[in-house]
DNA sequence: ACCATTCAGGTACGATGTACGCAAACGGAG
DNA sequence: CTCCGTTTGCGTACATCGTACCTGAATGGT
């Protein structure tokens, strides 16, 4: 009788240092995925082929599945690899909102440093021990406020989605911005290419014309455009928290 | 000189019914759509390739390349076709918060109707006209409430993210549940795979254990759960609402 | 009747993930 | 040292994908 086979990576630990017999392993998953990392950080998650994982480490495509099991297993070990970056108090300070700051403002730096990271994350559900810590922390953040579980869990998913979607958008315009060779200032302020101007020109839809062109926020630095959202979005969490003075 | 290729399959409309010399389409990029939309829903999206879709209409891979320029291209199209579904009123009611529970559950249940909907939305960013035209009402319904465009837009993101974030997990939950054989009710009670019981049983996350052992609406039906969640979005969006008598 | 034009779709190419199998490296037992 | 069971390295091979190219059939205007 056959193991049932692991659900996830992370029940499959990499095999261990071992005294027996049998040639020695020359590559781990460590240095796989940090490979797999690279290459995707230079050249777009749809770069990180086996074949050219492999020959980055100098080596075969099947020496790769000694070490992971499949390819989608490797794009989880990435993900938690870079979402080990994030820097964390080992416990939250108290004032949650500063912390929730802190957890929105780290994880957008890693997905500004990591480009694939946010498509990646969303489009596979995966809870490996990085993001379980980042996660584990963010609710801490809104323990012992008077908040029943529930409500932790949906806030924390609320920011998550937030700085998701807005570091999202804002990989879009860098991306947008690098492949028509402009810089992204200029680009943002004479913006967008031809469809939006002509979904503009259309006079079909004013409210999202005027979100486009007499947008204040849109032309603030993206980080501040960034905390501007966080804010709103925190103030709406605040209402739910009765010992906050703030409001 | 050539054109310039269109950014978008939205700027290069389907060859119009024309008087001229040469074949008749025996296609449209509608029928194919349809056709794609149709093979999405029974076996999911990887099983909507050039050749699957070409001969279920009982053709070959090539002849769609006639109709749609890329397989890309193909997926905008599908994801537009289905929002096609989503029916809203000419315009916002001017009661905000029961417009925008409208375009939630509407999208809710587009997203449920077509599971592989909200991951290809999330996946890329596609602007076709019946999204702008979903996406102009909300906007529509948060207008001439002294808001400014940049909290409008600010706040429909807000309640994107968050529908499809919730439908997303839904989903996920229904796949899981037919993956494993037992009914959704069930499985939800009893819960979670091998790995989540790795989590829960080492200790090491004592808050994302409550939020999974210890939730209230972990029990509900789904979509009361989602309405529990999005209570609390508009909650917070309302605060910002200064003509808003209920809070 | 001819022809320029348009569509249908077969063939073919490069790329991908990965199953399979064999040879090379290794440590322990004799 | 010699042999042997075990483990790794990796070449070969295959199914499947998007799609470039090309030939031949259909069509309506002249």
């Amino acid at each position: 009788m056959p193991d049932e086979k692991p659900t996830s990576i992370w029940m499959l630990p990499e095999r261990q240092e071992r005294s027996g017999p049998g040639r020695r392993p020359g590559y781990s998953r460590e240095q796989i995925t940090q490979t797999a990392v690279q290459v995707a950080d230079a050249e777009g998650v749809e770069a990180t082929t086996m074949r050219r994982i492999a020959s980055e480490l100098g080596t075969g495509a099947m020496s790769l599945y000694r070490y992971v099991p499949k390819r989608d297993d490797l794009l989880d070990l990435m993900i938690d690899m870079v979402m080990g970056e994030i820097e964390l108090p080992d416990r939250p300070s108290g004032d949650w909102r500063s912390d929730l700051s802190l957890v929105a403002h780290q994880t957008r730096a890693a997905g500004l440093r990591h480009p694939w990271l946010i498509t990646l994350l969303t489009s596979r559900p995966t809870l490996g021990p990085h993001l379980l810590r980042v996660h584990e922390f963010a609710l801490g953040a809104l323990d012992r406020l008077g908040l029943d579980i529930d409500d932790i869990s949906s806030f924390v998913g609320m920011l998550n989605d937030y700085v998701y979607s807005a570091t999202r958008r804002e990989i879009g315009w860098l991306e947008e911005a690098r492949r028509t060779g402009l810089d992204p200032e200029r680009w943002k302020r004479d913006y967008i290419g031809p469809y939006v101007r002509q979904i503009v020109e259309s006079g079909a839809y004013p409210l999202f014309t005027r979100s486009v062109l007499e947008s204040r926020t849109a032309h603030l630095p993206p980080a501040e455009r960034f905390q501007y959202g966080l804010d709103r979005l925190l103030d709406g969490i605040g209402v739910h928290i009765t010992s906050d003075i703030s409001r």
